[in-house]
DNA sequence: CAGAATCCCTTTTGATACTG
DNA sequence: CAGTATCAAAAGGGATTCTG
């Protein structure tokens, strides 16, 4: 791994002192656009959805249900409205009988799920605990 | 938003298709590095410890605790050992009376810190959500 | 088919007190 | 000071059933 440069380090310090200067830190939390976002996106479901359907254009429910192995229901459900809420994913229902309905990545999902698989190669490349076992973690 | 060109797209495809190939989908879970590694560092309390170990060099567990508002003596002792464990941070004990001990970013940290940040600023500019109600985000 | 409702159980917290 | 121990409270998740 590289070690992060005297400038880089100057530039990030720049950017945070910037950022928390005008904060405190009662309000930091509530205010924080990193964590309010992030874990809307980044929990252990919500990965594996927007995943696949960065993998197949365009899903529908059950099919969802049947690649994110073992997801309930009720917590499919609960991920697709918020993160079709945040913007990532989009929803389309057909009034036919029976009903069907079908999810798509947004532009701005799609290119989420490109940071995601970037910041994936860059984790298997630099996250110590990766490289002491990387048999331990899949492809992906 | 600039819309994802169709290079962007195939290249996409080929990343995902390479990944998923291989794997099928009940190992997937277990399997998934940006799961499990995100899951660990992406947290609410998580991510909060990492900025501020980003802002100050180095801190002491009852500065960071004051830091990191509201967060639970048994919740930052159970999140820093993990954090060390995943290689984010480095932990310091000095045999003094009373016991010193301190927390500073390693690399990976410092440059997972950087990333964070870069996150933030994109989402800043393309989320949908933030875009829609930018004043119910902080500076960060 | 796509999901809402229900019930139950497990996991995670938060507060407080305690110790080397 | 830097945590651990303990317990109560709350949140979150799973399985199943039900409905437009």
């Amino acid at each position: 791994m590289e070690t992060i440069s005297e400038n880089q380090l100057v530039e990030r310090q720049k950017k945070l002192e910037k950022m928390f200067g005008h904060l405190d830190r009662k309000n930091l939390p509530e205010l924080c656009t990193v964590r309010d976002v992030m874990s809307a996106s980044s929990d252990q479901w919500s990965i594996l959805i927007l995943l696949w359907l960065g993998y197949f254009p365009v899903l529908r429910f059950n099919k969802i249900k049947k690649y994110v192995y073992g997801i309930s229901n009720k917590v499919l459900s609960q991920r697709l409205k918020v993160l079709e809420a945040d913007g990532y994913i989009e929803r389309k229902a057909y009034p036919e009988v029976p009903i069907r309905v079908e999810y798509n990545l947004t532009d701005f999902g799609a290119q989420y799920v490109e940071r995601l698989l970037e910041l994936t190669q860059w984790m298997r490349e630099n996250s110590p605990k990766i490289l002491k076992h990387p048999e331990k973690y899949g492809l992906l």
